[in-house]
DNA sequence: TTGTTTGTTCAATTAATCGGAACAATCGAA
DNA sequence: TTCGATTGTTCCGATTAATTGAACAAACAA
Protein backbone atom coordinates (compact mmCIF):
# COMPACT_ATOMS: atom_id res chain seq x y z
CA UNK A 1 0.00 0.00 0.00
CA UNK A 2 0.78 3.58 -0.96
CA UNK A 3 1.46 5.39 2.03
CA UNK A 4 0.10 9.62 1.66
CA UNK A 5 2.43 11.86 3.34
CA UNK A 6 0.21 14.87 4.85
CA UNK A 7 2.42 17.95 6.30
CA UNK A 8 1.39 18.72 10.21
CA UNK A 9 -0.16 21.47 10.46
CA UNK A 10 2.54 23.26 11.99
CA UNK A 11 4.18 23.20 8.70
CA UNK A 12 1.29 24.02 6.18
CA UNK A 13 1.83 28.08 4.56
CA UNK A 14 -0.22 30.48 3.75
CA UNK A 15 1.57 30.00 0.80
CA UNK A 16 0.81 26.64 -0.38
CA UNK A 17 -2.41 27.23 0.87
CA UNK A 18 -3.34 30.00 -1.16
CA UNK A 19 -1.23 27.98 -4.25
CA UNK A 20 -3.47 25.70 -3.63
CA UNK A 21 -6.83 27.26 -3.65
CA UNK A 22 -6.12 29.66 -6.04
CA UNK A 23 -6.87 26.82 -9.28
CA UNK A 24 -10.93 26.72 -10.27
CA UNK A 25 -10.41 23.17 -10.25
CA UNK A 26 -9.17 22.55 -6.95
CA UNK A 27 -11.24 24.97 -5.79
CA UNK A 28 -14.47 23.08 -7.06
CA UNK A 29 -12.78 19.61 -4.82
CA UNK A 30 -12.28 21.15 -1.83
CA UNK A 31 -16.11 22.71 -1.95
CA UNK A 32 -17.27 19.48 -3.36
CA UNK A 33 -15.44 18.11 -0.05
CA UNK A 34 -16.80 20.76 2.14
CA UNK A 35 -20.58 19.84 1.39
CA UNK A 36 -19.69 16.37 2.04
CA UNK A 37 -18.57 17.08 5.21
CA UNK A 38 -21.69 19.54 6.09
CA UNK A 39 -23.93 16.54 5.12
CA UNK A 40 -22.28 14.15 7.42
CA UNK A 41 -19.87 12.33 4.35
CA UNK A 42 -17.23 10.28 5.47
CA UNK A 43 -15.38 11.70 2.26
CA UNK A 44 -15.21 11.52 -0.88
CA UNK A 45 -13.00 9.65 -4.16
CA UNK A 46 -11.06 11.30 -6.16
CA UNK A 47 -13.55 11.18 -9.04
CA UNK A 48 -16.60 12.16 -6.97
CA UNK A 49 -15.15 15.08 -6.10
CA UNK A 50 -13.28 16.50 -9.04
CA UNK A 51 -14.86 18.29 -11.80
CA UNK A 52 -16.20 16.38 -14.57
CA UNK A 53 -14.33 15.76 -18.35
CA UNK A 54 -10.77 16.92 -16.31
CA UNK A 55 -8.46 13.72 -17.47
CA UNK A 56 -7.75 11.48 -14.34
CA UNK A 57 -3.64 12.24 -14.41
CA UNK A 58 -4.52 16.12 -13.93
CA UNK A 59 -7.32 15.17 -11.05
CA UNK A 60 -4.77 13.31 -9.86
CA UNK A 61 -2.32 16.07 -9.74
CA UNK A 62 -4.72 18.48 -8.52
CA UNK A 63 -5.26 16.19 -5.13
CA UNK A 64 -1.31 15.57 -4.94
CA UNK A 65 -1.09 19.23 -4.71
CA UNK A 66 -4.11 19.76 -2.29
CA UNK A 67 -2.26 17.00 0.41
CA UNK A 68 0.88 18.66 0.01
CA UNK A 69 -0.37 21.89 0.73
CA UNK A 70 -1.96 20.82 3.83
CA UNK A 71 -5.67 21.14 2.55
CA UNK A 72 -6.83 17.41 2.45
CA UNK A 73 -6.26 14.88 3.85
CA UNK A 74 -6.21 10.89 1.83
CA UNK A 75 -6.73 7.64 3.12
CA UNK A 76 -7.24 4.45 1.08
CA UNK A 77 -10.58 2.56 0.86
CA UNK A 78 -10.27 -0.45 -1.15
CA UNK A 79 -9.62 0.64 -4.78
CA UNK A 80 -10.54 4.06 -3.68
CA UNK A 81 -8.49 6.78 -2.24
CA UNK A 82 -11.07 8.95 -0.13
CA UNK A 83 -10.18 12.31 0.69
CA UNK A 84 -11.16 14.90 3.56
CA UNK A 85 -11.15 18.09 4.52
CA UNK A 86 -8.62 19.89 7.26
CA UNK A 87 -10.87 22.18 7.98
CA UNK A 88 -10.66 22.40 11.71
CA UNK A 89 -6.38 22.85 11.45
CA UNK A 90 -6.66 24.95 8.50
CA UNK A 91 -9.81 27.21 10.81
CA UNK A 92 -7.53 26.71 13.38
CA UNK A 93 -4.47 27.87 11.54
CA UNK A 94 -5.86 30.77 9.60
CA UNK A 95 -9.08 31.80 10.50
CA UNK A 96 -11.45 32.97 8.53
CA UNK A 97 -9.73 31.68 5.48
CA UNK A 98 -11.81 28.67 4.44
CA UNK A 99 -15.10 29.99 4.80
CA UNK A 100 -14.64 33.42 3.16
CA UNK A 101 -13.21 31.19 0.02
CA UNK A 102 -15.99 28.68 0.24
CA UNK A 103 -18.36 31.33 0.52
CA UNK A 104 -17.12 33.36 -1.63
CA UNK A 105 -19.64 33.35 -4.74
CA UNK A 106 -17.79 32.56 -7.63
CA UNK A 107 -18.22 34.44 -11.30
CA UNK B 1 -0.09 60.28 -20.11
CA UNK B 2 -0.21 56.45 -19.46
CA UNK B 3 -4.07 55.72 -18.01
CA UNK B 4 -3.94 52.41 -15.76
CA UNK B 5 -7.08 50.23 -16.42
CA UNK B 6 -9.09 48.80 -13.42
CA UNK B 7 -11.32 46.33 -13.25
CA UNK B 8 -15.24 47.57 -12.28
CA UNK B 9 -15.30 45.75 -8.60
CA UNK B 10 -18.21 43.68 -10.31
CA UNK B 11 -15.88 42.33 -13.03
CA UNK B 12 -13.26 41.18 -9.97
CA UNK B 13 -13.24 37.60 -9.59
CA UNK B 14 -12.10 34.95 -7.02
CA UNK B 15 -10.21 33.32 -9.24
CA UNK B 16 -7.86 36.41 -9.95
CA UNK B 17 -7.83 37.70 -6.45
CA UNK B 18 -6.57 34.44 -4.93
CA UNK B 19 -3.79 33.78 -7.87
CA UNK B 20 -2.66 37.29 -7.35
CA UNK B 21 -2.57 37.12 -3.49
CA UNK B 22 -1.22 33.55 -3.79
CA UNK B 23 2.09 35.01 -4.38
CA UNK B 24 5.05 36.09 -1.82
CA UNK B 25 6.08 39.51 -3.47
CA UNK B 26 2.81 40.66 -4.39
CA UNK B 27 1.19 39.35 -0.87
CA UNK B 28 4.00 41.43 0.50
CA UNK B 29 3.17 44.77 -1.68
CA UNK B 30 -0.43 44.29 -0.26
CA UNK B 31 0.36 43.93 2.96
CA UNK B 32 2.54 47.35 2.74
CA UNK B 33 -0.49 49.17 1.44
CA UNK B 34 -2.37 47.77 4.29
CA UNK B 35 -0.19 49.23 6.45
CA UNK B 36 0.18 52.37 5.38
CA UNK B 37 -3.92 52.74 4.75
CA UNK B 38 -3.61 52.09 8.69
CA UNK B 39 -1.41 54.79 9.21
CA UNK B 40 -3.90 57.51 6.99
CA UNK B 41 -1.14 57.22 4.32
CA UNK B 42 -2.38 58.27 0.58
CA UNK B 43 -0.48 55.23 -0.97
CA UNK B 44 2.88 53.49 -2.09
CA UNK B 45 4.73 54.21 -5.01
CA UNK B 46 5.60 50.89 -6.36
CA UNK B 47 9.48 50.66 -4.94
CA UNK B 48 8.08 51.84 -1.27
CA UNK B 49 5.85 48.84 -1.25
CA UNK B 50 7.66 46.03 -2.77
CA UNK B 51 10.51 43.97 -1.20
CA UNK B 52 13.79 45.01 -1.70
CA UNK B 53 15.99 42.71 -4.01
CA UNK B 54 13.26 42.10 -6.31
CA UNK B 55 14.51 43.53 -9.97
CA UNK B 56 11.80 46.34 -11.10
CA UNK B 57 10.51 44.44 -13.87
CA UNK B 58 9.85 41.94 -12.34
CA UNK B 59 7.98 44.71 -9.04
CA UNK B 60 6.38 46.15 -12.17
CA UNK B 61 5.05 42.72 -13.77
CA UNK B 62 3.74 41.89 -10.16
CA UNK B 63 1.71 45.32 -9.94
CA UNK B 64 0.59 44.74 -13.09
CA UNK B 65 -1.43 41.06 -12.05
CA UNK B 66 -2.56 43.22 -9.02
CA UNK B 67 -3.87 46.26 -10.85
CA UNK B 68 -5.89 43.37 -13.26
CA UNK B 69 -6.82 41.29 -10.43
CA UNK B 70 -8.58 44.25 -9.03
CA UNK B 71 -7.03 44.62 -6.11
CA UNK B 72 -4.72 47.74 -6.08
CA UNK B 73 -5.78 50.87 -7.77
CA UNK B 74 -3.04 53.37 -8.78
CA UNK B 75 -2.51 56.63 -10.50
CA UNK B 76 0.36 58.70 -11.47
CA UNK B 77 1.74 61.11 -9.17
CA UNK B 78 5.05 63.19 -10.79
CA UNK B 79 7.16 60.33 -11.69
CA UNK B 80 6.05 57.73 -9.85
CA UNK B 81 2.64 55.52 -9.21
CA UNK B 82 0.68 55.40 -6.38
CA UNK B 83 -0.88 52.45 -5.53
CA UNK B 84 -3.54 52.14 -2.71
CA UNK B 85 -5.83 49.13 -1.69
CA UNK B 86 -9.35 48.36 -2.80
CA UNK B 87 -10.20 47.73 0.36
CA UNK B 88 -13.47 48.27 0.70
CA UNK B 89 -14.39 47.30 -2.84
CA UNK B 90 -12.84 43.73 -1.84
CA UNK B 91 -14.55 43.03 1.48
CA UNK B 92 -17.84 43.78 0.20
CA UNK B 93 -17.41 41.63 -2.60
CA UNK B 94 -15.44 38.92 -0.54
CA UNK B 95 -16.48 39.30 3.04
CA UNK B 96 -13.67 38.08 5.45
CA UNK B 97 -11.28 37.34 2.35
CA UNK B 98 -8.78 40.26 2.86
CA UNK B 99 -8.58 40.93 6.48
CA UNK B 100 -8.07 36.34 6.80
CA UNK B 101 -5.27 36.96 4.38
CA UNK B 102 -3.69 39.76 6.10
CA UNK B 103 -3.91 38.40 9.56
CA UNK B 104 -2.44 34.81 8.63
CA UNK B 105 1.08 34.65 10.15
CA UNK B 106 2.97 33.68 7.41
CA UNK B 107 5.63 31.03 7.75
C1' DT C 1 -4.82 -16.11 -12.38
C1' DT C 2 -7.47 -12.87 -14.98
C1' DG C 3 -10.18 -8.82 -15.44
C1' DT C 4 -12.05 -4.46 -13.53
C1' DT C 5 -11.78 -0.25 -11.09
C1' DT C 6 -9.37 3.65 -9.19
C1' DG C 7 -5.21 6.41 -8.87
C1' DT C 8 -0.28 7.39 -9.58
C1' DT C 9 3.96 8.15 -12.17
C1' DC C 10 6.47 9.19 -16.32
C1' DA C 11 7.63 12.01 -20.15
C1' DA C 12 6.66 15.36 -23.68
C1' DT C 13 4.19 19.32 -24.94
C1' DT C 14 2.41 23.75 -23.71
C1' DA C 15 1.88 27.81 -20.85
C1' DA C 16 3.40 31.09 -17.40
C1' DT C 17 7.05 33.56 -14.94
C1' DC C 18 11.45 35.99 -14.40
C1' DG C 19 14.58 39.55 -15.37
C1' DG C 20 18.06 42.17 -18.36
C1' DA C 21 17.88 45.80 -21.74
C1' DA C 22 15.64 49.26 -24.14
C1' DC C 23 11.98 52.55 -24.04
C1' DA C 24 8.53 56.09 -22.01
C1' DA C 25 6.82 59.67 -18.89
C1' DT C 26 7.55 63.34 -15.61
C1' DC C 27 10.04 66.88 -13.46
C1' DG C 28 13.89 70.14 -12.16
C1' DA C 29 17.68 72.79 -13.70
C1' DA C 30 20.45 75.13 -17.00
C1' DT D 1 13.84 74.09 -24.91
C1' DT D 2 17.15 70.69 -23.90
C1' DC D 3 19.59 67.79 -20.78
C1' DG D 4 19.81 64.61 -16.97
C1' DA D 5 17.81 62.08 -13.21
C1' DT D 6 14.08 59.27 -11.46
C1' DT D 7 10.37 55.94 -11.71
C1' DG D 8 7.88 52.48 -14.26
C1' DT D 9 6.65 49.85 -18.37
C1' DT D 10 7.34 46.86 -22.37
C1' DC D 11 9.86 43.57 -25.06
C1' DC D 12 11.71 39.16 -25.51
C1' DG D 13 14.72 35.26 -24.55
C1' DA D 14 15.54 31.83 -20.84
C1' DT D 15 14.00 29.31 -17.01
C1' DT D 16 10.29 27.11 -14.62
C1' DA D 17 5.73 25.14 -13.90
C1' DA D 18 1.19 23.04 -15.49
C1' DT D 19 -1.16 19.75 -18.44
C1' DT D 20 -2.19 15.20 -20.14
C1' DG D 21 -1.79 10.71 -22.85
C1' DA D 22 0.25 6.34 -21.89
C1' DA D 23 2.13 3.01 -18.98
C1' DC D 24 2.22 1.27 -14.39
C1' DA D 25 0.46 -0.04 -9.51
C1' DA D 26 -2.80 -1.48 -5.88
C1' DA D 27 -6.94 -3.56 -4.36
C1' DC D 28 -10.58 -6.66 -5.01
C1' DA D 29 -13.96 -10.06 -7.14
C1' DA D 30 -14.77 -14.05 -9.80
Amino acid sequence: MQCFIHPDIKDVTLEAVLYALADPARRAIVRALAADRACEGAGLSCHAAAPPDLPKATVSQHYSKLRAAGVVRATRKGVSVIHTLRCDELNAKFPGLLPAILEAVEA
